[in-house]
DNA sequence: CCACTAATGTACGAACTAGTGAGTTATTTG
DNA sequence: CAAATAACTCACTAGTTCGTACATTAGTGG
């Protein structure tokens, strides 16, 4: 008398289980860098399972890859914009964008990875396309809000503000260990956390406002 | 006869070309993605010689990891602080960091993989110590003639604004990848980049002058 | 409860990959 | 010029790594 629960045998369990460990693995050592037998033992199965789940090595990457992407996907969405005037709700994203990739190490790991792939697995997912679209038009509606209140007055479209907010979170993250041993700070170190956090606030409203004209 | 130009053989010129080899292979394929073999094969010379003159792969990679550092050294020896003003000081600056990332593609790539291994070879490498305080001891200097002209009013310290240049103009080069494909625009191509390159002056001068508070 | 299918384990192999042993030739030096 | 040494070639290997053939067992529908 076996419940769905306490089955032996779950195939949704031990792909699941796989592609946590694969995620984590990637993450730690690269695509070449990453073993499938290590993956493996790191599991509560066999390498056979990879195969048979998976197909290989590539597809479990890029199945990681889109698992970090989905857990990723709605930051946005908390972002109140109708009930937050421009400069609080462009300082909010910013914000939330920092503790997202604070909280999100593989993610970071994984897309600068992936980016010394020059985004080749990417491109071969069709669930990866057109992920972006959200965060860019929350980031238009709050541009015009603040333009029309006069709050904004450079004139700099969605995806260069997202990528000022991004670069500095993800740069913070992914960067940490040759900026940590070149300058000798951890950026990411409890102490620095709440500074850079506002900062990069300030940042974002400071350049909209225009002082810098 | 022979002179030292037109020889058969030649220790520096061999070591050199297999540096220069080395550290496009690996800037292209990562450290464990990187092949030994291809790299000797694409030199005029073999995979023994690699091992004569650098020992080891990882030794290889390291080699080529300071050779891409030091290539890039001076930037900031460039910047005259004491004949501009602060504003048009750490403007200069992070304009002529935007120009530098943007001229050292495979330098970018090897940053963003020496991260991949948490920076676990630079730490090998004692020339690669104290690289980075020549550019804080000019942003200090550039933040104090700001504070006292009354033009910067945040309270930044050097590595903070050094962080913030260095990831506006980092992320652009090392992301540009994932972030075309997400959004649909290359950020390196040749219609985006004065446009960006004002916006990283812009957004630290905005800032220092803290038009956000 | 039996047959069928989905899920899993074992063992193995072909290709690749970093690294080397041993000998050879060019260049320098006494 | 002879001896010594630095630069170099060639062939090889030990170990790894992705992937698979084959056997087996658990769960399920009839």
């Amino acid at each position: 008398m076996s419940t769905p629960g306490d089955r032996q045998r779950d195939a949704d369990r031990t792909r699941a289980e796989i592609l946590d460990v694969a995620m984590a693995e990637f993450a730690r050592s690269g695509y070449a860098g990453a073993r499938v037998d290590e993956i493996a033992d790191l599991t509560s199965t066999t390498k056979r399972m990879i195969y048979y789940y998976f197909g290989g090595k590539e597809q479990l990457y890029i199945a990681a890859l889109e698992k970090a992407y989905a857990e990723v996907r709605a930051v946005e969405k908390t972002v109140d914009v109708d009930h937050l005037d421009p400069v609080e709700a462009i300082r909010t994203l910013a914000q939330l964008t920092f503790d997202h990739h604070d909280a999100h190490r593989d993610f970071i790991a994984l897309v600068a990875i992936e980016n010394v792939h020059r985004a080749e697995h990417i491109r071969k997912s069709e669930v990866l396309a057109n992920l972006g679209a959200p965060v860019l038009d929350l980031i238009s509606r709050i541009l015009d809000a603040g333009h029309a209140t006069g709050d904004f007055t450079t004139g700099a479209d969605a995806i260069d503000v997202h990528m000022m907010i991004s670069s500095f979170c993800f740069f913070r993250v992914a960067n940490q260990h040759t900026f940590g041993a070149l300058f000798g700070r951890d950026m990411t170190a409890p102490e620095h956390r709440e500074r850079l956090r506002t900062m990069v606030g300030e940042m974002v409203v400071a350049y909209l406002k225009g002082a810098g004209v």
